[in-house]
DNA sequence: AAAAATTAATTGCATATACAACTAATTTTT
DNA sequence: AAAAATTAGTTGTATATGCAATTAATTTTT
């Protein structure tokens, strides 16, 4: 019985473990559903399409941001989603540094196609748990992401 | 105001995109902390060792169904944890086919050393959120874990 | 006992991700 | 205006992940 083997068990009474069992499990759901419905979509090409399609034309860093993805993972999500036609880089006028991100007419339909089946995923995955519980459970993840957030900007980071 | 955006708008009253965000943060959070602490682990190692530590001597597929993985996933990561010595792979003398994975006394060390580092991380990632919103959250987390469980019975898969 | 089916693990190919170092463009200092 | 600092994006290198197809070993059928 060590030191180690205690704090371990411990663990397993905070939501760390829990949610990461939850949100493999969803990430597995959710790349079968798509998969199944044969939607050249992966989870994180929805993303970036759904922000997007209420954001267009941002800055690459401005999605990196938003997406709460380091900008070098970004860059590569937009070759693969240029290359798939699902956005456009356009470079800025005023500063050439930039390339404003835009969806494509394909993006669209690809986004409005995934959605239904996103709808009825999180059907199946929310089944049995009410309203409230929802609800209470979405702010105490906001609180875990405010948390974390804070703790960070005493240590700027690069995403 | 098309059908898609209405659908993508309910989608911020789910659980899904709350989350999706709470992970990422974490997982960034949790990366720092390692890197910080100059721990020579990632999240998904540490968790194959906490296993490994509680059940040393796995097969691989077996291993892969505990940390819900694929097994081809967990092939490479026990690749990469075998080449940093972490852990060792010992064919099956009973069934040649099987490689029991055991857990190195190198990979002990990192386990106990990173212990600490996890706990205050989830010190901070839970701060201000009390014990009885911590169980409820837990038994979301469960619930939606058996709902996509309960799902993937009627269409078994690979992993 | 031989053939067929199943099983555990691996390899090929593809996506996604992050840190460090770099390039090119712009802004701030001096 | 020239030098220095900052900023946006890319590239090199590494980890992690999954599906499809393959290999090798074992079990089930015939």
């Amino acid at each position: 019985m060590n030191k180690n083997k205690d704090v371990l068990a411990g663990l397993e009474d905070t939501m760390l473990p829990w949610l990461g069992r939850a949100m493999k499990s969803i990430d597995f759901f959710v790349l079968d559903y798509f998969h199944a419905s044969e939607l050249e979509l992966t989870k994180t090409q929805f993303i970036i399409l759904r922000i997007l399609s209420k954001n267009d034309g941002q800055p690459q860093q401005n999605l990196a941001f938003l997406t709460n993805r380091d900008k070098t993972s970004l860059t590569r999500m937009i070759n693969t989603m240029e290359r798939k036609q699902l956005v456009t880089r356009v470079q800025s006028k005023n500063d050439k540094r930039i390339n404003h991100i835009y969806i494509t007419a394909h993006g669209m339909e690809l986004l409005a196609a995934a959605a239904p089946i996103v709808k009825k995923a999180v059907e199946e995955i929310q089944k049995g748990i009410s309203k409230e519980e929802i609800e209470q459970t979405i702010e105490i993840l906001k609180k875990i992401s405010k948390n974390i957030n804070a703790d960070e900007l005493t240590a700027p980071l690069n995403h």
